[in-house]
DNA sequence: GCCGTTTTCGGCCCGACTGTTTTCAGTCG
């Protein structure tokens, strides 16, 4: 059983918990285990093989014997007794933003709701507005709130809320007296999804900032909006979210909405045990009531003897942990990549020329970059055969004459078959420089057949790099079923490098992958797998991957030297 | 249900906004 599905059980488990009114404590304490099932680096079963359960966070004696029963048995006594006893499909009203396990409940008992589309009946009868408590403002909400569910998926790609952010601050830039304009949530934690945008800033008048922020052209509606903060729909459904306080809180009011709320818990918790509460305002000395404020979040850190911790790796995880022992890794940043190696150009279907590409990754300051046009298998994006591939290694060493100050390499993306074969033979791949092998076909294989097929094309001496492993698509394709522990294992094995592809609708590896990975001893390499020279600046999403799997600059191979990285190919 | 620099029992993060109230419950992040 997958780790997301035993989550998913959990998680179940505590919306009913919470349906029913238990105790809240008890509540977190499921949602914490569910927190650590979605986050476990490894499969949920091998610890259960192994008996070291009880050793991730949140789970303990209770849970850790439902999480064997669910393991061992396909099925929990407890979640099936605890399912019997409400109406079935009430969990699903808990979708809907405001409505919260209170109000879920009166709609399913006093008024027999059982689904969204119950409910929208029930609201249209006035069923929902004449209930105690409630009334026509609130069912209204609930009511639009129903239509956005079906309109879209929650959460975008972080490609797409990294722009719809970049507009967004830009029409703010003029508003005096603003300043600090920060995203912060888990688009500056660079989740590869992003549920809603968080934008931060401090003001001298915030009634000021959060008039010119509601007013803002991209702006389709108003949810709320008070003195200090606003929420509000923009273009496109998404949600952003408006917070704004005095310059000199600056420090703790990014570092609270910056989260993770695990993180945040855990460091409230600590801050607690140490007679200190923390706030967006700062950290109030719980014996004298007396609050202290912080501009940077160095300082807001600091104040709990605690090292800076990057917002990537926020995760309610051993972070905490490191901070205090003064063991936080120095995560690799943008500026310790030296080149780019998986790269198109016109000769297939990329959309600019060898020297345009070469041009644009000397202007990022890169060492070297290498090129990997396609190989002829993949006929509709004009994959090179051997006469023409033999023609384009001729036009780089051209270039390389030409060009001053970087390097490039010959490089082909060439094809694993259904069998495990590469579509090139091998004598032509001995003559490139490095080899980058990738799926792009029979993705339906099973996960025995496609774990053999992609270990059988690491083993070939020629391939030096395995490209976007699971081959998905955010948010359209589901990852190809592959043991990635297995793969993992053989790239130790072999020495091939795993692609943390940094296209912002791949991003594969994933960040969990890479955590166990670099756990593993896997070389990584961060490639954006550009399809034209403005392509090339898709490595920042990259980055953001490796830095969420705790990745330092010496576990990602292209921040080496040009001459490590020749002898890396060469070996 | 979990967990330990106050603890094997008794705590468990903190504050803002809305709607329907008239002092607050519910929800959210």
């Amino acid at each position: 059983m997958k780790n997301a599905e035993v989550a998913k059980v959990f998680q179940d488990i505590a919306d009913l918990l919470e349906l029913k009114g238990e105790n809240p404590f008890k509540i977190r304490a499921y949602q914490r285990a569910v927190f650590s099932l979605e986050h476990l680096p490894q499969e949920v079963e091998e610890l259960v093989g192994e008996g070291r359960l009880r050793e991730v966070p949140g789970v303990g004696e209770a849970i850790a014997k439902k999480i064997t029963e669910l393991v061992t048995t396909g099925r929990l006594k407890y979640y099936e007794e605890l399912k019997a006893e409400f109406p079935p499909g009430i969990s699903a009203l808990l979708e809907v933003p405001g409505i919260g396990p209170k109000t879920a409940m009166r709609l399913g008992k006093e008024l027999d709701i059982k689904s969204l589309d119950e409910l929208e009946a029930a609201i249209a009868e006035g069923k929902v507005a004449s209930l105690p408590r409630l009334g026509e403002k609130t069912a209204e909400n609930i009511r639009r709130h129903i239509q956005a569910l079906r309109r879209k998926d929650r959460r975008i790609p972080i490609g797409e809320a990294m722009l719809a952010v970049d507009e967004i601050m830009a029409g703010l830039r003029g508003v005096p007296g603003l300043k600090n304009l920060t995203p912060a949530g888990s688009l500056r934690r660079f989740r590869e999804t992003i549920g809603d945008i968080d934008l931060m800033g401090t003001a001298d008048s915030a009634p000021g900032a959060i008039k010119a922020f509601v007013g803002l052209p991209q702006v389709r509606e108003v949810l709320a909006s008070g003195t200090t903060k606003a929420s509000v729909v923009v273009a496109g459904g998404l949600q952003v979210d408006f917070r704004i306080m005095e310059h000199d809180s600056f420090g703790s009011l990014l570092q609270y909405f910056t989260g993770s709320k695990q993180h945040n818990i855990n460091l409230r918790d600590r801050a607690h045990r140490m007679g200190l509460k923390l706030s967006e305002y700062g950290i109030t000395d719980l014996k004298t009531g007396e609050l202290e404020k912080f501009t940077t979040e160095a300082a807001f850190y600091r104040r709990q003897g605690l090292e800076f911790i990057p917002p990537e790796i926020r995760e309610g995880q051993q972070e905490i942990a490191r901070a205090e022992a003064g063991t936080v890794p120095e995560l690799v940043e943008l500026a310790d990549i030296k080149g780019d190696l998986h790269v198109h150009t016109d000769w297939s279907d990329g959309r600019d020329s060898l020297e345009a590409m070469a041009q644009a990754a000397k202007a990022r300051g890169y060492h070297y970059l290498g090129i990997s046009d396609h190989s002829a298998g993949r006929g509709i994006a004009h994959g090179l055969d051997g006469e023409r591939l033999r023609r384009q290694i001729q036009s780089i060493r051209e270039l390389n004459q030409k060009i001053k100050d970087i390097h490039i390499f010959c490089g082909t993306e060439v094809d694993i078959r259904a069998d495990g074969s590469l579509d090139m033979p091998e004598e032509l791949l001995g003559e490139l420089d490095f080899v980058i092998a990738a799926v792009h076909s029979g993705m339906n294989q099973s996960q025995a057949r496609m774990t053999e097929r992609i270990i059988k094309a690491m083993e070939s001496p020629h391939v030096d790099i395995l490209a976007h492993p699971t081959c998905r698509l955010l948010p359209a394709r589901e990852p190809v079923a592959v043991d990635m522990e297995a793969v993992f294992r053989a790239a130790v094995g072999t020495g091939t490098a795993l692609e943390i592809n940094a296209m912002p609708s791949r991003l594969d590896l994933k960040d969990t992958h890479v955590y166990r990975a670099r756990e593993l001893g896997v070389r990584l390499i961060i490639n954006t797998d550009a399809h034209s020279s403005g392509h090339l600046g898709f490595m920042r999403f990259g980055i953001g991957v490796a830095r969420r799997g705790w990745c330092r600059a010496e576990d990602i191979l292209n921040t080496v030297s040009r001459a490590e990285l020749a002898a890396y190919f060469k070996h």
